[in-house]
RNA sequence: GGCCCCUUCGUCUAGCGGUUAGGACGCGGCCCUUUCACGGCUGAAACACGGGUUCGAUUCCCGUAGGGGUCACCA
């Protein structure tokens, strides 16, 4: 698949011959976005695919962004999705030491050396070649010097990238890429103060944790070329094999402009505390986003791991559309079990919801509602007290006619000895037919009374809901009531 | 600005030289119906533009335009 560096030779090959292993790796700066979490979807599905091994890493060397709520926020997510790794998460900046090992093993092979430049010096070479307009490219003059010139100061560690030549990229998504070699800069890999850069991190994990196939967003394709001069270098000295990259494109917000947060950029953890989505469902969303399968939409777990392959991921960026991800809940919400969706619902209804109640009324309920939020508005009137609240509309019903009808459907009702649908159904059928009304001349005053709405499950649903004594007692304070009193 | 990438209905996409350009979401209409949904049927809606190559381009090549990404001792 990848191939080499048109001018340099890649010792060792490339990784296209091993078992799979794949990685996500987060920083923990923010939370688990909706296209962190679609890049860990592909890896997890790329490496199920393909019989691998799906990894995590933790990548927090940048000690001053990385906090702790955030890295529980990011395996949360992914627990959610059921994307947790293969194996315990690695976390980077555990490896440091490493990581210096490395550098200095290319500085003793001539593949990196000290640079003594202060942050100011770069400043003002930036800024002269801003004031030039030409484009700035780092000459270090102490890419050649001889250490017996070191002056006794701090210094970063900085890669001998080539100059000459090219540097193709066969990447599973984009294709052939080729970047001219001067294009890359002699990027830091040990700060003055040691530490690690993320570029030289990455190498070197991906290479330690056995990492084959590189599966990340769009936006580190001009990274992959600095980490190839790295491969390349220790390639030279000790063999290493460069992986197979596939740069996903990115998901932009419906806008069209990046995703920030002032338009979906909110954490997973928001799709399904605040917007009441379901994982499957979420799942399902993100595989459809950039990735399809001929017409099908609706697609399961498994059959995606059946499906799956990066060679049919879309080359462009796409937009995140919240309206077709709600779309989707809805269906996985009515196809949920009962007693799952009750327990949700219970959970956001506090305790004194009553879970068989939910459960049983499940089946009418979800049928109504395309997210969880929706769900508890919906179950809403089960667990009412009376005076029940009534809506504008279901107020606007409750006309003396209609209270004069309530009067007689409910003496009607309580004559009725078996309290199911189809007998209540046949008492209010037959009352209609002998006043000569539309059912919805009954009903619909009915259901404002029952539930204080105007849109709700099916009439005999509801009676049968909410049982004989509770809907009697309902109808009646409504029955009662003169028009205008909302008792 | 340099470099890199991208471009089919509003959105997500199918298409891989010859199709009435298909599906899904959303939107309109109809049906079902006690409300709202669900479901069914149906309608409007796309190949960015200009050159090539070819008997023939949505499809291949080159430009243009537009969009995106990236240019740190952040990751």
């Amino acid at each position: 698949m990848a191939s080499g560096s048109v001018t340099q030779a890649t010792p060792g090959g490339n990784a296209g011959s091993r078992p799979v292993v794949t990685r996500f790796a987060p920083s923990p700066t923010g939370y688990l976005h909706i296209g962190g979490a679609r890049t860990a979807l592909f890896n997890w599905l790329y490496a199920r695919r393909h019989g691998g091994k799906y990894l995590l890493r933790i990548e927090d060397t940048d000690r001053a962004r990385s906090t702790e709520p955030a890295i529980d926020a990011i395996f949360d997510g992914l627990s959610w999705l059921g994307l947790d790794g293969d194996e315990p998460a690695t976390f980077q900046f555990a490896r440091s030491d490493r990581h210096a090992e490395v550098a200095h093993k290319l500085i003793t092979a001539g593949h990196a050396y000290r640079c003594y430049m202060t942050q100011d010096e770069l400043a003002a070479h930036r800024a002269k070649a801003q004031e030039e307009r030409r484009p700035f490219r780092l000459l270090s003059p102490w890419r050649d010097a001889d250490p017996a010139n070191y002056p006794d100061a701090p210094y970063v560690v900085r890669i001998k990238a080539p100059r000459d030549g090219e540097t193709v990229i066969d990447d599973l998504v984009q294709g052939q890429v080729t970047v001219r070699n001067e294009e890359i800069d002699d990027f830091v890999l040990l700060r003055s103060d040691g530490t690690p850069t993320y570029m030289l991190a990455v190498v070197v994990d991906d290479h330690d944790m056995g990492v084959t196939h590189v599966i990340r967003g769009d936006d580190h394709l001009n990274n992959a070329f600095r980490q190839l001069a790295i491969i390349h270098a220790m390639g030279a000295i000790e063999g290493w094999e460069r992986p197979i990259y596939g740069h996903v494109p990115l998901i932009h917000g419906s806008d069209g402009a990046k995703l920030s947060k002032r338009h979906g950029a909110i954490g997973v953890d928001s799709y399904r505390d605040d917007l009441g989505i379901l994982p499957e469902a979420l799942f399902n969303y993100l595989l459809r986003l950039g990735w399809g399968h001929g017409d099908d939409e609706i697609i399961a777990r498994e059959q995606a791991v059946e499906w799956f392959d990066m060679t049919d991921v879309g080359k462009s960026p796409s937009r995140f559309d919240l309206a077709k991800l709600q779309n989707l809940n809805g269906h996985y919400m009515r196809v949920a079990d009962d007693d799952r969706l009750a327990a949700l619902v219970g959970e956001r209804l506090g305790a004194s919801a009553d879970r068989a109640l939910l459960a049983r009324a499940m089946p009418v309920l979800k049928v109504r509602a395309k997210d969880l939020n929706e769900l508890v508005d919906g179950a809403a009137f089960l667990f009412a007290k009376r005076p029940l609240v009534f809506s504008e509309k279901a107020a606007s019903l409750l006309t003396d006619e209609a209270r004069e009808r309530l009067a007689t459907i409910h003496d009607r009702l309580a004559a009725e000895a078996d309290w199911s649908a189809e007998p209540l159904e046949a008492v209010l059928k037959a009352l209609a037919e002998e006043q000569g009304l539309g059912l919805g001349k009954l009903a619909q005053p009915l259901r404002a009374a029952l539930t204080g709405q105007t849109t709700s499950p099916g009439i005999f649903d509801v009676l049968v809901l909410l049982g004989r004594d509770e809907s009697l007692a309902r109808i009646a304070a409504q029955a009662t009531a003169s028009a205008g009193s909302q008792v």
